[in-house]
DNA sequence: AATTGTGAATTGATTCACAGCT
DNA sequence: AGCTGTGAATCAATTCACAATT
């Protein structure tokens, strides 16, 4: 277990991880880097590599204790303890990820939502508040995850607040690159661009 | 202009294009590296490194041509011609990406989406048809580019189905790794880990 | 004087090769 | 015998430094 583990690493940690949801309830108590880096599409010597980040505990011989590994990268990844989050944004794309239950995966709680029009929606269990209440609410409740879902011109200025009330980590589906403090971690997921940047490699 | 652009550096080249849009109109002709890289987030070395891949039209001393570059770098990613690509799964997130047409920048059409309940949804302009017209859809309209918004139980085999019938990109929101022959390209946007891999890093 | 374009240097990520456990 | 853990080697990406151009 180093100081710090790279960004694309822990990307992938929570790769494996997800691959080895279903494999938990399954006769095999282990499994070998082979063939999880199969199921994550990687390579053996790189999936064990990202896993000495976390300590060694795989057998030699053997290969990795499953329900251990599962354990272990949970504890790594840091979502032991069920982390609130907010969403900003309950347009198309924000609601979806609200009624879609299935987004976040254990570990990650949607506490509240928020947008300019807080009736609009109330077919999902997770409460939209106005937008006056964002700061409040995230300085209040110390929440440190936000999901951003709105557009391009407002969400600097979102940004802004949510970092001045404490926000450490946003997920941004904004069109935009955030300016953000250093220390701030910013994953961007931007869906006009995945799509543009294939075109240029279809024939 | 080298013979193939690396994936990352096409990503940027598409980021880039997007902090121009709204340039394009300004009075300014000209841009400099420094300050398209500074909205683009990234170092100006590597923008001009980048755009090396485009052939070179920066003029020393004054920047780049901001239509110029504009027009270029739209030509080398391949949307001159605007590119119809299909929607597959017409629940929570592929609706939403549906109704807002935000979704994509000029260039792109999605022609058609494809689900289980084709009737699902009339309040789109585009028509959501029954997953059994699919195959022939792409075959005879020669689609080239998917985006995928279905469980992941299904996701291998309509997969397989889209690759067997020509298609040589996907966009894929459903969370698993993709099995596809190498020449195909799947860009994984996988909401779940993109979160999840963000609460390593909060204190 | 300002700013691009690029070879060289550096940094980072991946893969190899094999020693070391079980 | 099988499979992990890891230093060394390779490969890829980024940044530097500066010559070339307007």
């Amino acid at each position: 277990m180093k100081e710090t583990i790279p960004r694309k690493t822990v990307y992938r940690l929570s790769l494996y991880n997800r691959c080895l949801d279903p494999l938990r309830e399954r006769k095999d108590e282990t499994i070998s880097s082979e063939a999880l880096a199969e199921l994550a599409g990687v390579k053996p010597t790189q999936l064990r590599k990202d896993l000495a980040y976390c300590g060694q505990f795989g057998r030699r011989g053997l290969g990795y204790n499953i329900r251990q590994l599962h354990a272990r990268l949970a504890a790594v990844l840091g979502h032991t303890v069920p982390q609130p989050v907010i969403l900003v944004g309950a347009g198309n794309l924000g609601s979806a990820l609200l009624r879609s239950g299935g987004f976040p995966r254990e570990g990650f709680e949607i506490v509240a939502a928020f947008d300019t029009k807080p009736a609009l929606r109330q077919d999902s269990p997770t409460p939209v508040l106005a937008m006056s209440r964002l700061k409040r609410f995230v300085r209040d409740q110390t929440i440190k995850i936000a999901i951003l879902c709105i557009p391009a011109a407002a969400a600097q200025e979102v940004c802004n607040e949510l970092v001045g009330n404490g926000i450490q980590a946003i997920l941004n589906f904004a069109p935009l690159v955030l300016k953000v403090p250093e220390q701030i971690i910013v994953n961007n997921v931007d869906l006009a661009i995945e799509l543009e940047s294939l075109s240029y490699f279809i024939k």
